[in-house]
DNA sequence: AATGAGCGG
C-alpha cells in the first residue's frame, strides 16, 4: 500500500475544528475511489483519497493479487472447465463468467415398458380422451372383452369363454381373441397354476363363489355373524358369513348369507336348517339368488 | 317381511 501526500488543508479548515463541528464529513471534497483491474495477472489496484490525521489530503493505492491466489487452490481440471463454452441457459453468459446456473429445463421421465406397447397405450388414452370429450366417464372398460361402460373385468359375462392369458415371455400372446384386443395379459406375470396347459380344477378359484350362497332369514335381532358361522360350519367349510345390518341404527335386519365352499354342504345345510328353531324364531334357509350390482 | 359391502383401471 502506498500513501502519497497531495496537499495540506488551508488554515481555514483545520482538521480539529472540522471534527468538533457537527461531525461534518468533508470526504465529498476528495476525488472518487478508483478500482483498476484485476488485469490478466490478477492484479487489482484500488486508489482512494483520504484526509490523514494531520488534515493532509493523501492518495492511498492498494494493490492486491486475487487470481493467482485463487488459482493455486483450484485443481487443474477446475481451471480447465472455466474455459469451456457455455451451453443451455448459460449460453449467453461470457466464458468463465458464471460457473453454475439454475436449470429450468423440463426433464421428462419415461416409464420403463416393454417396447411396442407404447403405441397401444397412446391409442387407448386417445380413446379415453375422446369419450371424455363426449361427456362420458371412462371408468369400466372390461379387460377381458373390451366392452366399455358395461361391466368390470371381474363380472365379464364372457370370462369363462375367453382364452386364458398366456404364460410369461416364453409364450407370446395369441394375436386374436378379445383378450388380445384389450392388451390384457401381455407381458404380464401369470402364476403357473393359471398358465395355459396347467391343470384346471373344477372350481375357478379366481372367482368368488357366490354360487353356493345361502340366504338365511328370520334371524333374531341379536344374531351376529359369529353366531351364523357356528351354526352353519357343522355342514362344511364356510367361506363367508354376512348379516345385514342397518347402516344407521346398527341393528340387525334379521337376515344374512352364508357361503359354502362346497355346494353339497350348502345343500345339506338348507335341508337341515330350514324351519329350524333358533333363538325364539323359525329360520328360513334357502338358496340365495345372486346379488345384483 | 326381508336379497349384502366394496373393490377397481
Amino acid at each position: 500500500m502506498a500513501i502519497d501526500k497531495i496537499s495540506t488543508l488551508s488554515s481555514k479548515l483545520r482538521w480539529g475544528e472540522l471534527e468538533e463541528d457537527d461531525g461534518e464529513d468533508l470526504d465529498f471534497l476528495l476525488p472518487p475511489r478508483q478500482v483498476i483491474g484485476p488485469d490478466e495477472n490478477g492484479i487489482k489496484k484500488v486508489i482512494e483519497y483520504k484526509f490523514n490525521d494531520d488534515g493532509d489530503k493523501v492518495k492511498i493505492t492498494t494493490t492486491t493479487r486475487i487470481r493467482k491466489l485463487a488459482k493455486a487452490r483450484l485443481s487443474k481440471r477446475a481451471v480447465e472447465r472455466r474455459s469451456w463454452a457455455k451451453f443451455g441457459d448459460a449460453v449467453h453468459e461470457d466464458v468463465g463468467s458464471r460457473l453454475t446456473m439454475v436449470s429450468t429445463e423440463e426433464i421428462l421421465l419415461e416409464r420403463p415398458r416393454a417396447p411396442g406397447t407404447k403405441a397401444e397405450e397412446t391409442k387407448a388414452a386417445g380413446d379415453s380422451m375422446a369419450q371424455l370429450a363426449k361427456g362420458g366417464a371412462v371408468l369400466m372398460v372390461c379387460r377381458t372383452c373390451g366392452k366399455k361402460g358395461d361391466h368390470w373385468t371381474s363380472r365379464c359375462p364372457y370370462k369363462d369363454l375367453a382364452p386364458q392369458p398366456e404364460g410369461f415371455i416364453d409364450k407370446p400372446p395369441t394375436s386374436e381373441g378379445p383378450g388380445a384386443a384389450s392388451g390384457a395379459g401381455k407381458n404380464t406375470y401369470v402364476p403357473p397354476g393359471l398358465r395355459a396347459g396347467a391343470e384346471r380344477t373344477g372350481t375357478d378359484m379366481r372367482r368368488r363363489n357366490d354360487e353356493n350362497s345361502v340366504r338365511v332369514t328370520n334371524l333374531s335381532e341379536d344374531t351376529r355373524e359369529p353366531d351364523l358361522l357356528e351354526l352353519f360350519r357343522t355342514f362344511g367349510a364356510v367361506s363367508r358369513v354376512y348379516v345385514a345390518v342397518d347402516q344407521k341404527t346398527g341393528l340387525s335386519r334379521g337376515f344374512g348369507f352364508v357361503n359354502f365352499v362346497n355346494k353339497e354342504d350348502a345343500e345339506r345345510a338348507i335341508n337341515k336348517l330350514n324351519g329350524y328353531g333358533y333363538d325364539n324364531l323359525i329360520l328360513r334357509v334357502e338358496w340365495a339368488t345372486p346379488r345384483s350390482n
